[in-house]
DNA sequence: TTCTGGATTGCAAGCGTTTGCAGCCTCGTT
DNA sequence: AACGAGGCTGCAAACGCTTGCAATCCAGAA
């Protein structure tokens, strides 16, 4: 049962005293061996521990069902989860997931270099989760034949998949519901200010506040960390004229809000102050927090990712196709 | 720029003028090329927009720089900044992560399944955070001179490296802990029952115990997961002669506890009841929690991680390490 | 000028699989 | 009894790269 050595096709291919040819076809699903081979070939492999060799095989097949993904923030709940959504899924379609963790605040280049080592692997295809692409590097990605899909994010480049939220719409529920909460003196806590996703949410947001005849009273951004945001709330609420109600770009940093008006501040949510979120992490849900939040699908992002992703490797026609999930609201006690 | 086909070695070569063992010493570290013709090379490859194939290199080195990393538990903050530590470490020195989530409930023969699976990519070393693989296998992968790492786990299995904390001594330092400040009637709630690190943390703390001639006087066990301890939690405090003070195995479970006592007990911390965790998570220092915890050292477990498999490489002498890195105490408001 | 040795270079044989092609065998038909 | 159609099978040529070995080159030494 132990070997040392690594055991390959042909020996099999000797014990069982057939060609190579038909070791290979009784491990590729639905080739032409005789149930009788296939039956030996099988108790041959069985008796030498042989494992078919995946990289051997890509080599040939030119297809390593690996999947690049790529990934930053792993601080906020919302990835450690969609991670493991994703992985679980693809490890179900018989793929795998080559992780790449950036660090968030890389600049193009960074990441058009990381990608380029991922691409050496001869990737399948490659998710990108919050990280933006230089439009060059998606070219391409889109000339080698491989799919790339934006996770949570949108850009204007042609040929990459997107998948995200209708933050738009997150946006204006998140003003409405401020709004009904009879909130007068509006705030936005802003991620990156380049996010696709956190300028979508702000536009939602502004348009709602805008039809009911009103504005941002202040805006401080958070850069999508918590201690950013501890700064942008102190930004805020620490002036005469505080706001009476705030839209935190994603639940990471609306944690940290809530945190800092209440230990630091001294003042209560959400009598004082109401506080909105975006993505209903976990931890929203905790006691501590409560934190009334836009429920972001990551279940149904997951999914999409994938099918996106398998309806690219069969239909080899490139129509990059776009997705964009509902949100909603989840009512809790901080507004 | 744009190239629908994968380009190759020779079409580099032909181009350079050179034979593709010209080229492809050009793209080996410290092999023998003349400046010039290395040159040639270089300039060659960047008009073709030429990368070499990870995958056909490893078909003859034997070797993939890449590191199979299995993980559960994600939604213990633990891991994520785990992973990311790992994940950058690794790629500092040239090695790739294949990932791997599994859900922490899989018996070991599914493990072994995934992990074979795993070996099929013929990774040049594999590391296990908080999941315990069979001896069968871990022989297996010894046998291929794979090298493996328990992260976060010990088991009594040859030939493994194994890098943790020194769980026994942190469980010391909780009773202790727990202790001066006072508490009579002392809990526990584990983690799962079989890891290792929660039965070592549990010893730990007994013994402590002992030594002041006292015993526990409750236990639960909340599974590692948040309802779980929620539910322990209950079991525990909602009784007539409740703990005035617990030891949670991590802190993730701590936080629900917190989470319970406060909110759906109405008990206070740490004046009725001291609770004290176990890793230090970045939540745990939020001033929602404060929670007083054993902190774990990530950044060394990686870099002892790192380093061991490094090491292995070279020496394929494999005298299994086992590092145990200390703990410490980190005083918050919990107790 | 001739010689010596180290630095470069090219050749060709793999690495472990897949797969198009062509041959063979076995049956069911007529 | 002869024939055709499939179903199986094996051959051998890739796939893109590395590397031991032998040949070649060139500078400096004698």
């Amino acid at each position: 049962m132990i070997q040392t050595k690594t055991i390959t096709l042909s020996e099999v291919a000797q014990l069982a005293e057939v060609s190579t040819s038909a070791v290979s076809r009784t491990f590729t699903p639905g080739a032409s061996v005789a149930p009788a081979t296939r039956e030996r070939v099988l108790q041959a492999a069985r008796t030498l521990g042989y494992r078919p060799n995946a990289i051997a095989r890509t080599l040939t097949t030119k297809r390593s069902r690996i999947i690049g993904v790529v990934v930053s923030y792993l601080q906020n709940q919302f990835y450690p989860v969609v991670i493991e959504k994703l992985s679980q899924a693809l490890q179900q379609h018989g793929y795998h997931v080559l992780l790449f963790v950036s660090d968030g605040h890389e600049t193009g280049a960074d990441i058009d270099d990381q990608l380029m080592d991922v691409m050496q692997y001869q990737v399948d295809g490659l998710v990108l989760a919050s990280v933006t692409l230089s439009s060059a590097l998606a070219q391409g990605c889109q000339a080698a034949g491989v799919p790339v899909v934006l996770f949570n994010r949108t850009a204007p480049i042609e040929g990459v998949h997107q998948v995200a939220s209708d933050n738009q719409e997150g946006g204006r529920l998140a003003a409405e519901t401020l709004l009904q909460a009879g909130c007068r003196k509006l705030a936005y806590i802003a991620g990156l200010e380049d996010a696709s996703t956190q300028v979508e949410r702000e536009q939602g947001f502004v348009a709602r506040l805008k039809e009911a005849g009103m504005t941002l009273t202040a805006r401080a951004c958070g850069r999508y960390s918590y201690e950013g945001a501890r700064e942008a709330t102190r930004l805020l609420f620490s002036g005469k004229d505080r706001p009476d109600g705030v839209f935190v770009a994603n639940d990471h940093m609306a944690l940290a809000v809530l945190d800092t008006l209440r230990s630091e501040l001294g003042l209560k949510v959400p009598e004082d102050v109401a506080v909105i979120g975006f993505d209903n992490v976990p931890q929203s849900s905790w006691p501590a927090y409560a934190l009334t939040t836009i429920e972001q699908d990551a279940s149904g992002m997951v999914d999409a990712t994938v099918d996106v992703l398998l309806q690219s490797f069969k239909a080899q026609t490139v129509t990059a196709r776009r997705v964009v999930k509902p949100v909603r609201l989840i009512q809790r006690g901080t507004v």
